[in-house]
DNA sequence: TGCTGTCCGATGGTATACCAACATACGAGC
DNA sequence: GCTCGTATGTTGGTATACCATCGGACAGCA
């Protein structure tokens, strides 16, 4: 799995967002997740290409893109628009977020090294300061990175992707629920729990923590847009 | 989420596939799939247009669907090639299978009807019968539409998605798996336990063989392709 | 007043044209 | 003979042109 370390790793040279396509495809997620575009908006190709300077051939491919992911929904003869989410999609998530996070968080406390401890600090201080400021989007980032830790260290990458990708399917009801009093304070004591389990090694603790999280978060959800 | 039943919903005209892109895609899909396309080879724009007789606009739509998918990687400078899989994926993938249609097996078992037993059981004379003519892509449609009950039962409409997705990524190991000697006994008589457990109203049990069956498939696709 | 037929703008589906970057082959020079 | 530079063809990236269809506005007719 570990790759040969090659001693010229260092002198290749990064091209990373490069093209056209890959830019637009990630300002267009982000402004999806971020709630700039409504769900059920509808996404005209020709608007879209002013708004990102490109034509319509690069958007066209990333709506495609966007609509695999599942942020996007084609309405037959009327294009493109972002996916709406029903409550019952959002449940569906939630559960299973709670098995595969359940089983990454136990993993990872099998596993975890002093390195791996060490990230997972840094992920909940930055976790700790963000919500002292009050912003949805920095405990989002740190939640995220904070579980990104923690699937790799267990070797669950696909896992990740899968999880990542749900994520941004619900991201509105994530920053929702972090905007909800007390959420603030409980989320990030429900996040120290786990890595106090992790610290331990104690993985069947660490994975009874995490559905507990993902639990709470999943109520508080529904008790925003649970009836809609 | 059972829509008020309209009157003149029969009336309605049905235009399925229709654009030329969704016609392609499933082509191609089902192309990579089948293994006409061969893990790693390239996937050279302008030969698909003359094979499929569309133009690249379509071809590259679908090329980013596919990418999106993780059917099709893209090579920096070079464009897009099958996905490769790695073992330590394709390990990954059972694992996560396991995980969801075990919960999925758990909660059709206790919901279970008599019509989706009906339907399950329908299935599984499928799968007898294209066993016993060895046919490995009949045995594939018929676990597929096994479990595709099984799931939609359950309501775990999302959970089947990612699960499809993930068989279509280690489709070329099934179909390998499938041809193990004494894999087209043992396998369907893991199934029929599943559907045993099921029809006696048995989640652990189900979910116990549930697992069981994934990790025997798990075990022979390492015994096939593991040390590469 | 209300229905219907027609026109036109908006929009997505599809095809094509152009360009830059890369890979390969080939030839000149050492 | 080996190496380097150059020419060329292949390929993906991007932009644009054209067409069919849909939806709404408007006008005519009962």
């Amino acid at each position: 799995m570990i790759k040969n370390a090659d001693p010229f790793a260092a002198l290749r040279i990064e091209t990373p967002p490069s093209t056209l396509r890959e830019m637009a495809l990630e300002r267009m997620r982000r402004a999806i997740i971020s709630g700039l575009y409504e769900p059920g908006a509808r996404l005209v190709e020709r608007t879209l290409c002013e708004q990102l300077g490109v034509s319509r051939s690069v958007i066209r491919e990333v709506i495609r893109h966007l609509e695999a992911e599942g942020l996007v929904e084609m309405l037959a003869k009327q294009g493109p628009i972002v996916a709406r989410l029903e409550w019952d999609d959002a449940r569906q998530i939630y559960e299973i977020r709670a098995a595969l996070e359940a089983t990454a968080v136990a993993d990872c406390a099998k596993v975890a090294t002093d390195r791996v401890k060490a990230l997972l600090r840094q992920s909940l201080s930055e976790l700790d300061k963000t919500s002292q400021q009050n912003s949805p989007l920095g405990i989002l980032d740190a939640t995220t990175s904070f579980y990104r830790t923690i699937f790799h260290a267990g070797g669950h990458t696909i896992a990740w992707d899968i999880v990542s990708r749900l994520n941004s399917r619900i991201s509105r009801l994530r920053v929702m629920t972090l905007s909800t009093p007390n959420r603030t304070t409980s989320g990030p004591s429900q996040i120290r729990e786990i890595f106090a389990c992790i610290e331990k090694n104690e993985p069947e603790a660490a994975a009874a923590a995490c559905r507990a999280h993902v639990a709470a978060a999943a109520a508080i959800a529904e008790s925003i847009i649970g009836g809609k």
